[in-house]
RNA sequence: CGGGGCGUAGCGCAGUCCGGUAAGCGCGCCUGCUUCGGGAGCAGGAGGUCGGAGGUUCAAAUCCUCUCGCCCCGACCA
């Protein structure tokens, strides 16, 4: 392609709206374009790398017995609502109305439409597993898009459904996916750490997300030197030891004016923040349930949720509380606390003498002891875990690192299809439902995170197996008859040998192409120029290296067709 | 949705507090000359209903009201 043609709006200046490298690289160098919030035009060269992407991931799907099919973006509400996740999947969901005011959602995901499809056309395990996948542009109605398209509402993703007899079948299937994973983003030349995960609105049981570690992800990642690893939300932990050894007093109502923080009520009263325990009210469903915590840790939602299985959890309103608890917001506490569900973390254990709130606006109760004063029927690992907790196979001190999940699988059980009732007969001609599985992988992220680790100050590094093209050969003077035939000549030598070539035929100073070429980041740079031609040579170098191999014209080709199966290599490993 | 901030030329910004010679700068774009191996110099030029709608005023980018959009910080997820 000659640059002339195509159509690259490189600037010089970051655009003013990002903040992350990825995002201010991929506007630069002329991949995307913001039409909206969280709404990108690809333009040619960031298709280019996304299709490039696409394809990797093709041929590990199809490898592991994916077969690709392409679902409708339109959904109709009906579907949604057999789930019930019309309404738990609520806000994200974009939701259109037809002209007969059906209601519509634009798919964020695919379960209902492919247990719909799958249910009315597989009824016997003979047909299992199968594996179907596509390549789709994905919407969710983010509360915040951010970061370009690492957090889009419009976004291309890659998910497989997986349909099994039962849960061997899917393990096998699900292993086959994890390895398949692991290759797609080692070829993209990413390196990538699977975790555990939760498994969030998508629901089931078993989940690993697979993250691309980068100071600006979103995703904490908590891990052991005995190899386990998890996110924040997904981690196990077992808190560092605590435990009050005193004798027993007896419990006390005390003041404790304008302290309804814990920061507050820990200052007032000279105390650790271990030693206080929260009571946080939430709406489960229809139910206000309430959860204790130590002082000094935040409950996990994802926990409680999957814990109480209920489909929508929100923390409950001030006037909730004040309704239950009969105190505002601050003053809650378990004693004497009735008529509702109550579950305490594991970090209650070993408290002696703790403080709470007293349900009176503006007191706490101090030396409270449990059964003493209030009885706890129900203890749940219900804290979010953090770093300096201790890991949950091993015991050592788990650390913190951030990273950008661009893959997650899911086991998901029955999910969809009991509630689909998308049902096939066995061997013993008994119907069950679908034992099934999900694999996504943000395609768009992923070329997002790509740059996030491949860049420098002057721009994009691409790994030799994404790039958008592959060599970018750079004339020094375009009006200079030789240097020009020589470009050419390349250009036709290269394209003949199967290789996908930009030539930089613009009449620019050498310079300003220099800079634009280091911003593309094209892996492999051929520079032509008058002197170099008169002594037979031609420059080539590698954009992740400083130094220029000045090489005889005529092995140029043959040594650049070495290095791109070196560089294919080198970042297929990395 | 709460809290904060911003909308002025394709991009990045100043001007707004204190209404009137503030429609301005840099990049980019066009023309010409010179230059030509790491974002060139000079000269000339095109381009803006100052997000939109009302209002106040002799006079509004500037003040007021409403509205739309965008960004950042918190609860979501590939």
């Amino acid at each position: 392609m000659r640059w002339s043609q195509t159509f690259i709006p490189t600037h010089k200046e970051d655009p003013a709206d990002a903040e992350i490298i990825s995002h201010k690289l991929m506007v630069r160098a002329g991949l995307m374009h913001k039409l909206s919030s969280g709404v990108y035009t690809y333009l040619p060269l960031g298709l280019r790398t996304i299709k490039k992407v696409e394809q990797i991931v093709r041929q590990e799907m199809n490898a592991a017995g994916a077969v690709e099919l392409l679902m409708p973006i339109m959904q109709p509400s009906e579907l949604w609502r057999e789930t019930g996740r019309w309404d738990v999947y609520g806000k994200e969901l974009m939701k259109v109305k037809d002209r007969q005011n059906r209601d519509f959602a634009l798919g964020p995901t695919h379960e209902e439409v492919i247990t719909d499809l799958i249910r009315g056309q597989i009824r016997s395990y003979k047909r299992l597993p199968l594996i179907l996948y596509q390549i789709q542009t994905k919407f969710r109605d983010e509360i915040r898009p951010r970061f370009g398209v690492m957090r889009a509402r419009e976004f291309v993703m890659k998910d497989a459904y997986s349909f099994h007899e039962n849960e061997a079948s899917l393990d096998e299937t699900y292993q086959r996916m994890y390895q398949a994973y692991t290759r797609i983003f080692q070829r993209c030349g990413l390196s990538t750490a699977p975790v555990m995960a939760d498994s969030g609105a998508i629901g089931g049981d078993v989940t690993h997300e697979f993250m691309v570690l980068a100071d600006t992800g979103e995703g904490e990642i908590l891990s052991c030197e005995c190899g386990y690893a998890a996110t924040a939300e997904g981690a196990q932990s077992q808190l560092a030891p605590y435990k009050v050894e005193e004798k027993i007093k007896s419990m006390e109502k005390v003041e404790t004016p304008e302290a309804h923080t814990v920061e507050q009520v820990t200052q007032f009263l000279n105390i650790d923040a271990r030693r206080l325990v929260k009571t946080i009210f939430y709406r489960c469903d229809e139910q206000i349930i309430a959860i204790l915590i130590r002082g000094d840790r935040e409950v996990n939602e994802a926990k409680v949720h999957r814990i109480l299985g209920c489909s929508t959890l929100e923390m409950a309103t001030a006037e909730e509380i004040l309704q239950v608890s009969g105190a505002p917001v601050g003053f809650s506490g378990p004693v004497g606390l009735k008529g509702m569900q109550m579950i305490a973390d594991l970090s209650l254990k070993g408290l002696a003498n703790i403080v709470v709130g007293a349900n009176e606006d503006q007191c706490h109760m101090i030396n409270v002891n449990f059964p003493r004063d209030f009885t706890v029927k129900r203890f749940e690992d219900l804290h979010l875990a953090q770093a300096g907790d201790l890991c949950p196979s091993c015991g050592k001190i788990l650390t913190s690192r951030r990273g950008i999940e661009v893959g997650q699988i899911f086991k998901l059980g029955a999910k969809y299809s009991k509630s689909l009732k998308a049902k096939f007969l066995d061997q013993n001609g008994k119907e069950s439902p679908f034992i099934m599985g999900c694999y996504g992988i943000g395609i768009t992220r992923t070329v997002a995170a790509a740059i996030e680790q491949y860049h420098d100050q002057d721009g994009i590094i691409w790994p030799m197996t994404i790039a958008p093209y592959q060599v970018l050969i750079l004339p020094l003077n375009v009006s200079d008859e030789m240097t020009m035939a020589a470009a050419d000549g390349f250009y036709k030598q290269l394209v003949d040998a199967g290789l996908e070539v930009l030539l930089d035929d613009r009449d620019e100073r050498a310079g300003f192409k220099f800079k634009d070429a280091d911003l593309i980041g094209i892996p492999l740079r051929l520079t032509v120029g008058e002197r170099s031609l008169r002594q037979g040579k031609v420059e080539v170098k590698l954009r992740r290296q400083n130094q220029v191999i000045k090489v005889d014209r005529d092995k140029a080709v043959s040594m650049i067709r070495e290095m791109i199966s070196e560089e294919r290599l080198a970042s297929e490993k990395s």
